[in-house]
DNA sequence: CTTGATCCTGTAGCGACTACAGGTGGCACA
DNA sequence: TGTGCCACCTGTAGTCGCTACAGGATCAAG
């Protein structure tokens, strides 16, 4: 029971068959069972560390810090803490990200609204570029 | 007047030699001059073009976003409002962005509050991971 | 005119996948 | 019991956006 191939495990989480493997190669992933042939049979939890896997990564997470959060599995005591920490600390880096991102889109749209539209030879979008950009 | 070198320029704008030399390679910096020697004669123009392009980036635009924008150089007319289109729609993709990761924020945080500091075997996140993740 | 820093090209390496080539495994169906 | 065929295996090579190095040429100061 819950035997999947990794054609099946693929279907379930959406993950490519070979970044399956790769995530296996890089220790993301644990080992899998295998057949006397020595075809991956793989388990539900193998399905749920490969969606948490799929979801942190979608979400930012770079594979470092998906796999301190992986590596924290066991029964460990401060697991739940420094999980939070990760997150915490990613969550930071994304607010500050996005308050930059925020500063540029203002300087953008205030530049582009003193550009109104047609060419006009100070528009400092053209002005910064003109004759460098390809 | 003007006339950098490529080792000037990358301490004016804090972007490695090698890095120019490629944006140059990829298109995104405009070939420079040359000594006769070969030596490459950039201009305040280029440390402009490559500080935008080095903002951008660290600001997460894409390398084809990037392009895009510098393609719109010339002395075009609708520029300003395709540059505004892309900046915008890069940063609804970051709002986004933002929005999942807080989603999963206040995912990691309540399931980290129920796990209250030591070993509990229903720890979601233990339960998530134990004897899968390696 | 020599010396040493800087520059040149070209190639190879990184991380995190992705894709392919060439070779088995597993299993339904005759 | 074959046999056909898809799914799976390993291993290597490609991608993208750089980064680093090797081996050589150029520049500018003394």
């Amino acid at each position: 029971m819950g035997g999947l191939s990794i054609g099946e495990l693929a279907r379930r989480t959406g993950v490519h068959i070979e970044t399956i493997r790769y995530f296996e190669k890089v220790g993301l992933l644990a080992e899998p069972d295998r057949t006397e042939g020595g075809h991956r049979v793989f388990t539900d939890q193998h399905v749920r560390a490969l969606s948490f896997i799929k979801r942190a990564r979608e979400l930012g997470f770079t594979p470092g810090e998906v796999r301190a959060i992986l590596e924290l599995g066991g029964p460990e005591e401060a697991c739940c803490d420094e999980v939070r920490e990760i997150a915490v600390h990613h969550l930071d880096q994304v607010r500050r990200k996005m308050a930059d991102l925020e500063r540029l889109e203002r300087l953008l749209a205030s530049t582009v609204e003193r550009c109104s539209g047609g060419h006009v030879p100070d528009c400092p979008v053209i002005d910064m570029l003109d004759g460098v950009a390809p």
